[in-house]
DNA sequence: GCTCGCCGGGCTAGTAACTA
DNA sequence: TAGTTACTAGCCCGGCGAGC
């Protein structure tokens, strides 16, 4: 927000009681008038399908992540300009954990010796996505070494281009060469006539619209970035709405969501069927494929994918 | 009542992390 | 290409006290 003194105070003072001895009401009139007149309010908010998206995000929110001996929380917001939820609390931003630097380390399992962390990671997940909806066949194995193949360059390289080509635009060339880009190319164009003809454009899902009157400085790559991360939370909402009931006997807990990846706190008790589970559920019959790791921290995974193979 | 200068809050722009 | 959060640097400007 533009307000500077909301997030001045949120992170100087979040404790503090009693705002109101220190902060005038006008500052407060000042932000929610800003708000209010930057934002459509009048488009009634019917879609129910969000009730079960707050409630999916507090389950992983209550189950805390145990760092230093002592249970941490996390606080989600889903109502970003994306719609992909946003993570954070007490000064962390947990999607932007490093993962190098050794930030992650002191995240451990709350079983001590009887637990492990796991991580699922979606391979290529907005790739495929998008394949998904352009009923585009893509291989089961890697994706990025597919794309390697057709475009003659290395895993790292092709990664790094497929990435350049689905946010930042599909060259002629490519679009003409590689299929799968033809389609997207022409995907985004279709997405970007119907944004300027109608001023709004619906989620894959839950057909939510985005209005082009609450978005600034839109364009046909953006758009496409919107359609996409809007279609990457809801479909990972309807496998979590799925999944977690189906999970709740267990002793283990899925204690944080990262967009592509989900990470569990896993009781060893709880045997390798509840991962077989998880994989299953997660991968929608082998669409979507998962890598899997474990660790006794978070920054010590190894991978453990081939364990799975049948 | 006017001017000047200090102080500190408001605000913007930018960086660094991470995600796809 | 897009996003978020945490944090910093530095400029701008208004409040206020001192001095005349």
């Amino acid at each position: 927000e533009n307000n500077n003194y909301v997030s001045f105070w949120d992170y100087k003072f979040n404790s503090q009681k009693n705002l109101n001895d220190y902060i005038p009401l006008l500052k407060h009139y000042e932000y929610i008038k800003e708000y209010m007149d930057k934002n459509n309010f009048n488009e009634k908010f019917e879609n129910s399908k969000y009730d079960y998206v707050t409630k999916i995000l507090y389950s992983i929110e209550k189950n805390g992540l145990l760092k230093n001996n002592k249970l941490v929380y996390t606080q989600y917001n889903n109502f970003t300009s994306t719609g992909r939820p946003s993570n954070r609390f007490g000064g962390i931003n947990f999607a932007a954990l490093n993962k190098t630097d050794g930030s992650r380390k002191p995240y451990v399992s709350r079983f001590g010796d009887k637990g492990k962390l796991v991580e699922f990671d979606y391979d290529a997940y907005h790739l495929r996505l998008i394949a998904d909806v352009l009923d585009y066949d893509l291989p089961t194995t890697s994706v990025h070494e597919h794309f390697a193949e057709q475009y003659g360059v290395t895993y790292s390289e092709s990664k790094m281009l497929s990435f350049k080509y689905l946010y930042g635009g599909v060259p002629y060339d490519i679009g003409k060469s590689i299929e799968f880009f033809g389609k997207v190319k022409e995907f985004v164009k279709k997405l970007w006539k119907f944004y300027r003809t109608n001023k709004y454009i619906e989620s894959y899902i839950y057909r939510k619209k985005i209005y082009s009157n609450n978005m600034n400085e839109m364009n046909r790559d953006k758009l496409f970035n919107y359609f996409i991360q809007n279609l990457e939370t809801e479909r990972n909402m309807e496998v979590l709405n799925n999944l977690l009931p189906r999970i709740e006997k267990y002793e283990s807990k899925l204690i944080l969501y990262s967009y592509d990846s989900f990470l569990f706190d896993f009781n060893i008790g709880d045997d390798l069927e509840y991962l077989q589970t998880i994989k299953s559920i997660l991968e929608q019959n082998g669409k979507f494929p998962v890598k899997v790791s474990w660790g006794n921290n978070y920054h010590e995974m190894q991978d453990i994918t081939e364990k799975f193979a049948v």
